[in-house]
RNA sequence: GCCGGGAUGGCGGAAUUGGCAGACGCAGGGGACUUAAAAUCCCCCGAUAGCAAUAUCGUACCGGUUCGACCCCGGUUCUCGGCACCA
């Protein structure tokens, strides 16, 4: 141990200790409790970022905490290396995608290794080689043949700029997810996972996932959005056909005056061909198809529609109703119709009063502020029905249920749940990702490549336009095949899939990531699933968490995996900003970002500081699921603590060579530097297990170095005790700052890492304390304080605390109505006047 | 519009079960060491009044419950995030 913090070499010497001594290898051991701690991995775009390091120094100190505290810890890391950028950089510089994804790998790699993370680079995993890829096809090819991958023509949505096909998830406001574009519609035959069959499942196992915030589950909920309704016939005037709508208000059928039928409704042609009625519609249907998702799901746009010339009889009042398109009813949702009422639903009101139509209320609202037959706006509360024939009085919510079961009985309608989440499209028309491994064959249709003769690979000799061609398809090689079932000539798929599929299951391949013959062993897998804590932005919060989620469920019913839930706990961790001035001189923080340019690149940090300050103050400056604000003197301060912590050890590592840690507290600063050492132990040990608050854990140690400066200064001290609390501070400062705490390890004497040594114990004795200091109130506010024997019991310390002078002093004169008294705490008098 | 978070000194944040508001750090001020500077070590640091002891006020705002409220309840404002013509 240098008497100098050198920074450079100690993490230079550790990393190199670590990596020749192959500490941060795991296997399996049925013997040892495991824990399974993984952060979500990067897409290698070049260089890691502030966001990066955050992300993964958290999970360190939880993986080296958990492998102190002895349990066998799995904490791999890989590259979600398929993707667009890859692909645009071949376009631009000409160089292959593989070219430019491997050797952004291994910058980033090396980056990685600078920050000193204890990963088991045995397991890394990269999507975009063939022995990851071949496992993506397979998996595929298992869910075809579960009946849940298939190709379907249907409007899709479109990215002009990506020129593929983008998921509902990845269109985000109506634009493309990545660039940013207006998303456009296509009619295109696509590939299909179906995720809507999982969708309650989905929803149902969040209750069964306590680990989770709040938030994230909102989220998946709002987004899978099960919503349970009636759908019920309505005969059209005139017609065989009868029209099915969707409701979860079956309460208001009798206030419905009309019924609106989506422009792309399939029976819409034929209800209106040869009418006087079929120009104008038609030409609404036109118009609505060249709308863009955002004029068209714009609330604030005034509600536009064509009566179609047709009407419905409402099935209980016997009603004629006239029928209408509005783009307001989407075709992909329900039954793509919907019954018009007004007096209930703000948007058929707005179409009421724009086209005249009537208004009947069946609902009331009960309110004097509130006039039923002159309504200024839907009324959407509950109430007590009118205006409805039988069911009038009863509570609405009730009306539900009863109305609901009379149509069933007289066959015009049934429950239903519908949901808002759809199938996942995952076809892409780009050449950077994982081929679908299907063939079509004029005589069988599509049919998935032998298993024997996978994987497919992607072919080389490929043309990158960005123009909207797969460019699989520019191969000269590719294409042509035979069928796997009859041998004729066929053609293979040349759509790739969405990279969302290989992340995906990354973290079982991390269980086994050498096996040649499987995607993992489900024995290994067994033993090591699911995460016990999964570390992320929340940006992923509905796309890779629910598809995860979906793939995990899938392969539990194909009995790969054991557990149906892939993620036991999950923290989103908070971004990290950056102050900065803009334009017009005012002080803004932001997300970090090179446009704005106030980026701090994590190398420029550990150049300056050392990865160990990196990490500390990344860790110190905001509880992790908080955003971080960048302070460049806050890293100063890490920095400078690192250098205190390093020179107290220094000084007490010479001053108690050859001394044991073993020691019995005398004095009352012997016993308040125990109190504070194991106070701290217990404190730092919560914080990091229970609370995942790295911020106060490593002020807890703060605050025992100040105490230690103090300590060490005083006439008489116990050298025991003094090394007891040199080496638990570098025990409890290690999982945030590894190099520099196995170099003060080492100075102390140990030839062995503390990467395995046990996590210090706190002794409750030493926070048993001979006196206690409570707070004497009056009405509430502190007048003074006192020193009490401890662990008196709630009369007890009223007792003492009564007949003594100081609260004698507090209560002459006055009325004393009532005291109260909590151990340990305080003794509280009330008084009168 | 709906559903979630959040609002505490000059700043980042702490207060774990309703019990000392402001831990720890940054910035700032002062002192020690030094020929000097850097580094380091020590002290002070919410507001107002006061030489001081101390007193009063203070956790976005208004009100409530309680001996006692940053914390619980009712209402309001601002702010961040998600969803949004899903019938």
């Amino acid at each position: 141990m240098n008497e100098r913090y050198d920074f450079k070499n100690i993490e230079e010497k550790w990393q190199k200790i670590w990596k020749d001594t192959d500490v941060f290898h795991v296997t399996e051991d049925p013997d040892a409790e495991k824990y399974y701690c993984l952060e979500m991995f990067p897409y290698p775009s070049g260089k890691i970022h502030m966001g990066h390091v955050r992300n993964y120094s958290i999970g360190d100190v939880v993986a080296r905490f958990k492998t102190m505290k002895g349990y066998n810890v799995l904490h791999p890391i890989g590259f979600d290396s398929f993707g667009l950028p890859a692909e645009n950089a071949a376009i631009q510089h000409g160089i292959h995608p593989a070219v430019w994804t491997s050797s952004n790998i291994k910058e980033m790699e090396d980056e990685l290794k600078r920050c000193g993370f204890s990963y088991d680079w045995d397991r890394e995993v990269c999507t975009y080689k063939e022995d990851y890829y071949k496992w993506m096809q397979w998996i595929f090819i298992q869910f075809w043949k579960k009946g849940l991958a298939y190709k379907k023509e249907n409007p899709v949505n479109w990215c002009p700029s990506c020129a593929t096909v983008l998921a509902n998830e990845q269109v985000v406001d109506g634009k493309c997810e990545r660039c940013k574009s207006e998303v456009t519609k296509k009619d295109l035959s696509q590939w299909y996972l179906k995720i809507t069959d999982y969708a309650d499942r989905l929803l149902d196992n969040l209750d069964k996932l306590p680990g989770w915030p709040d938030k994230v589950k909102t989220m998946q909920r709002n987004w899978i959005g099960r919503s349970e309704g009636t759908e019920l016939d309505f005969d059209i005037v005139g017609s065989e056909k009868k029209l099915r709508v969707f409701t979860t208000r079956v309460d208001t059928v009798f206030g419905t005056t009309f019924m609106v039928m989506s422009p792309e409704h399939p029976m819409l042609h034929e209800l209106v061909h040869g009418t006087e009625y079929e120009a104008a519609v038609e030409e609404y249907a036109e118009q609505v198809k060249h709308l863009s998702d955002i004029e068209r799901t714009s609330t604030s746009k005034e509600k536009t529609g064509v009566f179609i010339g047709r009407y419905a009889m409402n099935p209980l009042t016997h009603k004629k109703m006239p029928i209408y398109i509005s783009d307001y009813v989407l075709i992909s949702y329900g039954t793509g119709a919907v019954m018009g009422v007004p007096a209930h639903d703000q948007r058929d009101f707005d179409f009421a009063k724009k086209f005249g139509l009537e208004i009947i209320p069946v609902v009331d609202p009960g309110r004097e502020d509130i006039d039923v037959n002159n309504l200024t706006a839907a009324f959407e509360a509950e109430g007590k029905m009118i205006n409805s024939g039988k069911y009038d009085g009863m509570d609405n919510k009730d009306a539900i249920v009863a109305i609901r079961d009379d149509l069933k009985a007289i066959g015009l309608g049934e429950g239903k749940t519908n949901y808002r989440l759809r199938d996942w499209l995952i076809s892409r028309q780009r050449y950077w990702g994982c081929p679908i491994p299907m063939i079509y064959c004029p005589e069988h249709g599509w049919v998935p490549e032998k298993e024997e003769n996978l994987p497919v690979l992607l072919p080389t000799d490929v043309e990158f336009t960005g123009k909207g061609e797969s460019p699989v398809a520019t191969s000269k090689t590719f294409v042509d095949t035979v069928c796997p079932i009859c041998g004729k000539p066929a053609k293979r798929e040349v759509d790739t899939m969405d990279t969302f599929l290989d992340s995906s299951w990354y973290f079982l391949r991390y269980c086994d990531a050498q096996n040649a013959g499987a995607p993992f062993d489900p024995k290994k897998a067994a033993y090591w699933m699911p995460v016990d804590q999964y570390i992320g932005g929340v940006e992923h919060a509905i796309l890779h968490l629910m598809y995860a989620r979906f793939f995990m469920m899938v392969l539990y019913d194909l009995g790969l995996v054991s557990c149906e839930e892939p993620f036991t706990n999950l923290l989103t961790q908070g971004m990290v900003l950056k102050g900065y001035t803009d334009a017009d001189g005012n002080w803004i923080v932001g997300k970090m970002s090179k446009s704005i340019g106030n980026v701090v690149s994590p190398d420029e940090i550990i150049d300056k500081y050392g990865a160990d300050t990196a990490r500390l103050f990344i860790l110190f400056a905001a509880p992790p699921e908080r955003e971080l604000e960048w302070s460049d003197s806050g890293v100063e301060g890490s920095y400078r603590f690192l250098g205190r912590v390093y020179r107290l050890v220094y000084d007490l590592a010479k001053d108690t060579q050859g001394i044991p840690a073993v020691y019995k507290p005398e004095t009352k600063d012997d016993k308040q530097l125990n109190y504070i050492l194991n106070n701290t132990i217990k404190r730092v040990t919560d914080d990091i297990e229970k609370r995942f608050n790295f911020n106060t854990a490593i002020s807890a140690v703060m605050e025992l170095v100040n105490e230690l400066y103090r300590y060490k200064e005083l006439d008489d001290v116990n050298m025991g005790l003094m090394r007891a609390a040199a080496e638990n501070v570098v025990l409890l400062l290690s999982p945030f700052a590894p190099h520099v705490c196995e170099e003060m390890w080492e100075g102390l004497g140990y030839s062995e890492s503390l990467y395995r040594h046990p996590w210090p114990q706190c002794d409750e004795s030493a926070l048993v304390k001979d006196t206690e200091e409570i707070v004497i109130q009056v009405n509430g506010k502190v007048r003074d304080r006192m020193d009490v024997p401890s662990g008196l019991s709630r009369e007890e310390l009223a007792a003492y605390c009564k007949d003594t002078e100081a609260v004698r002093n507090l209560t002459e004169g006055k009325q004393v109505v009532k005291m109260i008294a909590v151990p340990g705490k305080l003794f509280n008098i009330v008084v009168k006047g």
